[in-house]
DNA sequence: ATGGTCGGTAACCGA
C-alpha cells in the first residue's frame, strides 16, 4: 500500500497540482486537508476520471478533509463522538483492513491564545478516540497535517522557534501521547536528510532558502510500521507554479 | 531593513 498526506491549501486552486500528483505517484489512498470547499463543490469528477474514488468533510473558508483512493472507503466516519467540534477536520475511512484516519490538527495560533487551548483540547480528545479506534483496527494509519513539529530536528532555525506555536513543549507531549497510544512516526523509521521539512512559509522566499518545518506526518500502528519500507516528503510539487505551502508525504507499507 | 504571501471573500481573518 502506498499511502500520502497533503495539505492542499484550497483544492479548487491546487486541483491540477493534485490530479498530476496522483497520475504520477499512483497513491492508493491520499488524504487531503484544507481543501476549503463544500461537499456540494467536491470535485468528484476529476478524481474519477483517474479511477479514484473520494469522501469528504468540507466547510465554506476553512478547513475541509478528505480521502481519495482506489477502493472506496467504508465505514466512513467525520465526528469522533466525544469531540463535538463543528470544524471539519476529522475523516476516518476503512480499506481493506486497514482504518485510515486523516487529520487537519488546529494551528493554535499562538501560544497562550484561545485557539491555542482549543488545539490542546482538541489534540487530548482525539486522543481518546484514537485509542479507541486503534481496539478496533490494529492496523491503523492516522496522518494528516498536525501542526506539530515532534521536535528540534524538524525546525529550521530551533533557537527562533524555541516555545513557539507549533513547537511548543505541550504541543509536542501532545504529539508523543499519540505515538504513546502504539503509534510510529513513518518519516523516522527511516535515516532522512537534515532539514527535511514539510511546509515552507510563504513569505520571505522560505522554500527557496529551506526555512521550513516537518507538521505533516504518517503515523502508523505496529503492525504496519512493522512492514512500512519507506517514508519521504516529496518537494516536486512544492517548485510549482502557485505551490501548496505544504509538500506531500508518501510511505510504501509492504504486503497489505 | 524584525517585514515579507497566500486563499477566501469582499474588509480583513487565518495560516
Amino acid at each position: 500500500m502506498k499511502i500520502a498526506s497533503w495539505n492542499v491549501n484550497s483544492l479548487r486552486v491546487r486541483l491540477p497540482h493534485v490530479t498530476e500528483w496522483l497520475q504520477l505517484n499512483q497513491p492508493d489512498v491520499l488524504a487531503i486537508q484544507e481543501t476549503k470547499t463544500v461537499d456540494e463543490d467536491f470535485p468528484v469528477a476529476a478524481f474519477e476520471a483517474l479511477g479514484y474514488r473520494a469522501v469528504f468533510s468540507g466547510q465554506k473558508t476553512y478547513n475541509g478533509v478528505a480521502l481519495v483512493s482506489r477502493i472506496a472507503a467504508a465505514d466512513v466516519l467525520t465526528d469522533p463522538p466525544n469531540l463535538e467540534d463543528p470544524q471539519r477536520r476529522v475523516l476516518a475511512g476503512t480499506f481493506g483492513d486497514i482504518r485510515v484516519v486523516d487529520v487537519y490538527v488546529p494551528n493554535g495560533s499562538e501560544v497562550g491564545s484561545e485557539k491555542y487551548a482549543y488545539k490542546l483540547d482538541w489534540l487530548a480528545r482525539m486522543r481518546v478516540f484514537l485509542a479507541d479506534e486503534l481496539v478496533r483496527h490494529p492496523k491503523l494509519i492516522v496522518l494528516g497535517d498536525f501542526n506539530i513539529t515532534p521536535d528540534d530536528r524538524d525546525v529550521h532555525d530551533p533557537a527562533a522557534w524555541h516555545e513557539k506555536i507549533l513547537c511548543s513543549t505541550p504541543e509536542r507531549q501532545a504529539f508523543r501521547d499519540w505515538l504513546g497510544l502504539g503509534l510510529s512516526d513513518a518519516f523516522r523509521l527511516f535515516d532522512q536528510a537534515e532539514n527535511s521539512f514539510s511546509w515552507w512559509d510563504y513569505r520571505a522566499a522560505g522554500f527557496r532558502r529551506n526555512l521550513g518545518l516537518r507538521i505533516d506526518h504518517i503515523l502508523l500502528s505496529q503492525p504496519l510500521a512493522a512492514a512500512c519500507t519507506s517514508c519521504e516528503i516529496d518537494k516536486t510539487p512544492r517548485k510549482l507554479e502557485r505551490p501548496s505551502d505544504h509538500a506531500p508525504v508518501l510511505a510504501i507499507i509492504d504486503g497489505v
